[in-house]
DNA sequence: TGAAATGTTGGGGCG
DNA sequence: ACGCCCCAACATTTC
């Protein structure tokens, strides 16, 4: 006889408290398995082996076990693509019932239509619910029912849509007595699939009141902690996006505002998905890249010659992080000073950084492009030396990561501002003249 | 959530 | 005293 169970897949909602669909789940009446799949279309992919996202993940993981143990059950931990993962489950349990968190990115979506198509034939109801934002897809959309396409306004309803009820948490924490009993499973070692621990350290989830309230005034300066470091977090949903939001966006409208670009682009990619691998704005994949692999070999490993550019890329290769300010620099740099196609620095920063979000990501690479959705003027061209003197003007943050800055042996640069300048204003105007 | 080029203004040096 | 020039300093426009 198997076990009935309602069985609660874990993907990027990787907490036990206020989580959305891990409460209706416990709600139900069915005792609840808790499930996280090491999904090998994904791991695949992977080239660093000892990848820093596995290894958050994992840690997550075995946080989440900690108490699951406590509480009498354990996590159900697997290897393997979803659909052949749910086949086997389906032999191993009398499934009631399967809930989730919605995911709105390209391969999540056809994933879940996959897994919805198999448990359908087996009669198993598929619940999905949102939880990794406040506003989804098509809950902030213009008086024409269109979605927007410009932040501001999108922000300002976004605001005016808000109510008391907006940020009200699923305390999934106080529901600990409905899991699945059952001993405790060990998890699978990161090894058993081919993977080493990562030697990065990981930001905390904890953030004080004072630095969201000096948000605005610090958050431009990359030598100083002035941001909250909490995007990994919100990737993988070990914190909540409705305890945050409630905390700290009442403190800090400029902070609120970033929470809301988040959900702008995952609002833009759910609507214009093209933009995963074309330009928001068509005429932009006219613009002629230079494409030239060794200045992007350069700029990869932070040896391009300008000082603030090298800083950003070595902090992003050695932590797995770059500060926001210099993201914005080091992405106007690979586009318009060496005139590389933004896919390409997208993809690199898509294999670096802990906190990569496909819509973040991209919608932040179209902007610095200038060919996204309300992105930055194709004439906006960042002069990296002035940014340095407005940002970092006593080098602290470049003497971090150049040390070797004022030697002999750090790189002459690799192109002359004014010349790049001139040569990118040529390249984008010849590629929009006929738009 | 730029920067550079160009235009305007006004104070001070100087004949 | 006055006009002329120079050039910050600020404003506007252009990319």
């Amino acid at each position: 006889m198997k076990p009935a169970v309602h069985i609660f897949w874990f993907r990027r909602d990787l907490r036990l408290h206020d989580n959305a669909g891990l409460f209706h789940a416990l709600d139900s009446g069915i005792p609840v398995l808790p499930l996280f799949i090491f999904d090998t279309r994904i791991l695949d992919e992977l080239e660093n082996k000892s990848d820093a996202r596995v290894s958050f993940i994992y840690q997550a993981l075995e946080d989440m076990q900690e108490i699951l143990v406590k509480n009498g059950t354990s996590l159900d931990v697997r290897t393997g693509t979803p659909v052949s993962v749910f086949t086997q489950l389906t032999e191993d349990y009398d499934i009631r019932a399967v809930s989730c968190n919605r995911d709105y990115e390209p391969y999540a979506i056809q994933r879940d239509e996959q897994v919805a198509a198999l448990l359908h034939q087996s009669g198993i109801p598929f619940h999905q619910y949102k939880d990794q934002v406040i506003f989804e897809k098509d809950e902030v959309l213009k008086d024409d029912g269109k979605p927007y396409t410009v932040f501001t306004p999108y922000s300002r309803k976004w605001k005016a849509t808000l109510h008391n009820e907006s940020y009200l948490p699923f305390p999934s924490e106080k529901k600990s007595g409905h899991y699945f009993r059952q001993p405790a499973k060990p998890l699978p070692a990161l090894g058993s699939f081919g993977f080493s621990p990562s030697p990065i350290t990981f930001p905390g989830k904890t953030w004080k009141p004072e630095l969201i309230r000096a948000y605005k005034e610090q958050r431009d300066i990359p030598s100083i902690p002035g941001t909250s470091r909490l995007s990994v977090h919100l990737r993988f949903g070990t914190v909540s996006i409705r305890e945050l939001a409630r905390n700290a966006g009442s403190l800090n409208e400029t902070f609120l505002n970033e929470l809301i670009w988040r959900e702008f682009y995952q609002m833009i990619l759910w609507h214009f998905p093209h933009v995963v691998s074309r330009a928001f704005k068509p005429e932009y994949d006219n613009i002629r890249w230079r494409n030239n692999e060794k200045e992007f070999d350069a700029w990869c490993n932070g040896k391009t010659g300008y000082p603030i550019v090298d800083a950003g890329m070595r902090e992003l290769k050695t932590t797995g992080f770059m500060h926001n300010r210099v993201r914005m620099i080091v992405a106007s740099f690979l586009t318009k000073h060496l005139l590389i196609d933004w896919r390409w620095g997208e993809a690199w920063f898509a294999a670096q950084l802990l906190d990569f979000d496909l819509a973040s990501n991209n919608g932040g690479w179209q902007w610095a492009a200038g060919s996204g959705c309300d992105a930055a003027p194709y004439f906006r061209v960042f002069n990296p030396y002035l940014q340095t003197q407005k940002f970092d003007p006593d080098l602290k943050y470049i003497r971090r990561w150049v040390p070797e800055l004022e030697e002999l042996t750090y790189p002459a640069p690799v192109v002359v501002h004014e010349e790049a300048r001139k040569r990118c204003l040529e390249a984008y105007a010849a590629a929009l003249k006929n738009k």
